[in-house]
RNA sequence: GCUCCCUUCGUCUAGUGGCCUAGGACAUCGCCCUCUCACGGCGAGAACAGGGGUUCGAACCCCCUAGGGAGCGCCA
């Protein structure tokens, strides 16, 4: 049999983290063995689902790169296939019609709370037969076995036992017509053949009730792999107001969606004391079976250094496509820079986000923002800055060749005409070219700035030394 | 309240009865490298929730307690 597993998502807000790895999981697990993966949009609640969030969500897959081998499927084009599951069942006796207000079941619930018993429908209309009629509150309920256990073997979970006594008689088809979840899921992956459930343990509750409903269609169900939850970084639940952010915000804060991704799959499941995975790797190590049973907490700290791991090692032009996002975002106009990739080489050992790349390499692309009062103080108004600065002025304007090689040696001809060492001339020197006491190698800053634009940065730096 | 799930350094984790005086990574601190900042290298501190068992021996097995989480919808 063919392994096939599916993200299903409902379409109510934005992919988050959460998801994402949910997803990555999913996704994982059919590609290591050879199967199949599915996308399909839970939206059978008219009142949250909306159009925007199914394309968030879709947005976050794409960026992600999880791409799917059928789908995405609509539950809402699949409406007439519910009624018909559910009347199904209906005839085998197996569900009946129910007719009671929401108000009558929130009365029962109340009291049932008010007596500090588990809040369960009665069943009352389970042994009554009663036809379908016309009535505004007619709802489907499941018939669920009264007695006995529901056992199954979650894949990462291990053995859960559950009594049916905990269950109740749930609504399968709502009486607007549309089907609940627990009822959904199993007719969509019976039909879909869906062979591994992975979703969230948030989930596990619902298990025994799907599973009953499996048998009930005489179908086998799948195997179940409930994943431990993502905690904020504080072990809060993550929720809209608390941290959740869409997988797209860190995109727009600079990471590397491979970065995300490899943060993701370390969140609750391991290769030994190995912290690096290519996609291959991901792929051909990953088993569902091996993922922890406990809540992880998200440490942006971690996803950062490994975002910077990837910047380091990364081939400087597959950077590029991801770097140019933030670029446009700061507005520079690259014709009047240096190369994208020159850049990423230059900045990458300092910068953890490629957000933070693009903004450092402000002093490339235009003016000098604004010069730090501390740094012009302490390196410009030294008895060796003006001569340091005069001494590089004359030896960068005479290259005919601007290379960082060539760069480099004009500097250390300046400190070596001035008799003073590379720190006497590179600080004062880097305070001319960015403004700042801080920038990365010299001779790189130099000529990421290009021959004009750098001897005119000398020149202002002179006039400012009071020269 | 009831049911189910979870519990190793601050964080992510290794560990499946002796290899554990518990390993790695992030973070933190110190030293080295050095034109600044970084990167890198070296080093330090830092954990088996608590209590009972089982066993020659327990982080690993069992029980209890505590703490945390999820669910108990005509939400998913």
């Amino acid at each position: 049999m063919t392994v096939r597993t599916r993200f299903a998502p409902s379409p109510t807000g934005y992919l988050h983290i959460g998801g994402a790895r949910t997803a990555l999981y999913c996704w994982l697990e059919a590609r290591h063995r050879g199967g199949e993966f599915i996308l399909r949009i839970e939206d059978t609640d008219r009142e949250r689902s909306t159009e925007a969030a199914v394309q968030a969500i879709l947005d976050g897959m794409q960026w992600l790169q999880l791409g799917h081998d059928e789908g995405p499927y609509y539950q809402t084009l699949r409406m007439e296939r519910y009624r018909e599951v559910a009347e199904d069942l209906v005839r085998a006796g197996k569900a009946y019609y129910a007719y009671e207000t929401k108000e009558e079941l929130e009365a029962l619930r109340a009291a049932q709370m008010a007596a500090t018993i588990k809040p369960r429908y009665n069943g009352a209309y389970r042994e009554r037969n009663e036809p379908m009629r016309d009535d505004p509150n007619r709802v489907i309920r499941f018939k669920n076995p009264q007695s006995g256990s529901v056992v199954f073997q979650d894949k990462v979970k291990g053995r859960i036992e559950w009594s049916n006594e905990e269950l109740d008689d749930l609504v399968i088809l709502r009486s607007d017509g549309f089907p609940t979840y627990n009822f959904a899921v199993v007719v969509d992956d019976i039909d879909m053949k869906i062979s591994d459930v992975i979703r969230g343990d948030d989930h596990v509750n619902n298990t025994p009730r799907q599973i009953n409903i499996y048998n009930a269609l005489n179908a086998t169900a799948p195997n179940f792999a409930h994943l431990p939850m993502i905690l904020g970084a504080d072990g809060q639940k993550l929720s809209k107001r608390h941290g959740a952010v869409s997988v797209m915000q860190y995109r727009d804060d600079g990471f590397l969606p491979h970065a995300l991704l490899n943060y993701l799959v370390r969140l609750g499941w391991s290769h030994g004391d190995q912290e690096i995975f290519s996609r291959e790797q991901m792929v051909s190590l990953f088993d569902v079976a091996d993922v922890n049973h406990s809540a992880a907490r998200f440490d942006l700290e971690k996803l950062s250094w490994l975002n910077q791991q990837y910047l380091k090692n990364d081939d400087p032009e597959t950077l590029v496509p991801h770097l140019q996002f933030h670029l446009d975002a700061c507005g520079y106009d690259l014709s009047s820079g240096p190369a994208p990739a020159d850049v990423i080489v230059a900045l990458r050992e300092r910068c953890r986000t490629l957000k933070e790349l693009a903004e450092k390499a402000a002093v490339w692309y235009g003016p000098i923002a604004s010069w730090d009062d501390a740094a012009v103080a302490k390196h410009l108004t030294t008895p060796t800055a003006v001569p340091a600065l005069q001494a590089v002025h004359a030896s960068l304007a005479a290259l005919t060749e601007w290379k960082v090689e060539q760069v480099h040696s004009a500097i250390e001809a300046a400190a070596a005409a001035i008799g003073e060492g590379m720190g006497k001339v590179a600080q004062p020197l880097r305070v001319a070219m960015t403004g700042t006491q801080v920038s990365p190698a010299i001779d790189q800053t130099v000529y990421l700035a290009g021959q004009s634009r750098a001897l005119a940065r000398v020149e202002e730096a002179l006039r400012r030394a009071g020269a």
